[in-house]
DNA sequence: GCCATTCTGTCAATGCATTGACAGAGATCG
DNA sequence: CGATCTCTGTCAATGCATTGACAGAATGGC
């Protein structure tokens, strides 16, 4: 094996990148189309996935620390809360320790509903992970870890 | 090794995809941002890509194959078009093989600036893949390859 | 020639995502 | 107490991305 060129190194990021912005917005058309019955795109899905972790569902999270999760803007956070909060799926409640904070927290209509969304998001991961074994998925993870904090450097 | 629960294989397709996620909005955000001496987008930059393509640059593609290519809807595209129409980086010209048909293609200004770009998206490639080898990288092409297949058929 | 299909473009609605700027309310520190 | 910083929210502009619906022009089959 000889050491590739310039150019080869250039290519192979080049199809990497156009794969992931490939992948990206079929991730956001079809997971969106998923969860079609429930009016759900992946944002919010995000969103109320990240409240109903255990360690987080019963007190919420404060807005910035869920922009720090997700890694999105606040201004664009704001409009999703904003959404799931007149669907009365979730509630933004004054933190008692820190009176700037508002800790933002499912509902029990959000947790029925993210309940009733867990056998289609099922569904939906058996699907579009057909072709990747177990071990492939863990991998990917990793890789997807990596790029992630390079592109964060980046 | 025992068989993993139903949950842990959840629990690893939900890790991925969310992983999937931050690393699509890190790409659009970092990506764009490298490219902003240029004024232009990691979408642009994707549709002046493909019109670069060294069988393509002279010819252009359809409108049609572009959007095969990129997969992103008609309307989508044809904004994005637009502004690059605009900014004189491409022209529509007729097909003289299929009057119905419009081939896209970059006016020599277009490929003067995708040239231009080169030196900031080959930086932006070697920050974004600092933690990802040569091997790294290619595999990762060819588990997002596999998951693109799966997702086309969720 | 006529009809159906294809290719493209546009209009409209909705939602995601960024940035910059401004504001108010609460916390913190001197 | 007063200045400063933090957290949140909002307004505005821009661009990406989807869907559905309608239209015009060109092609192809019969």
């Amino acid at each position: 094996m000889s050491e590739p060129t310039d150019q080869a190194t250039f290519e192979r990021a080049n199809r990497l990148f156009f794969r992931l912005y490939q992948c990206a917005n079929l991730l956001h058309k079809n997971g969106t189309r998923a969860l079609d019955a429930f009016g759900t795109t992946t944002q919010q899905w995000a969103v109320i996935g990240a409240l109903a972790r255990p360690q987080v569902r019963a007190e919420g999270m404060t807005v910035k620390d869920l922009m720090a999760y997700l890694m999105v803007s606040r201004q664009n956070l704001s409009a999703v809360l904003d959404r799931l909060e007149t669907r009365d799926w979730l509630e933004r409640v004054r933190d008692v320790a820190d009176g700037r904070s508002r800790r933002v927290r499912l509902t029990e209509s959000g947790i029925a509903n993210w309940t009733a969304m867990q056998a289609p998001i099922a569904a939906f991961y058996a699907a579009s992970l057909n072709h990747l074994t177990g071990a492939d998925q863990s991998e990917f993870a990793t890789l997807l870890e990596r790029l992630r904090k390079g592109l964060d450097a980046a």
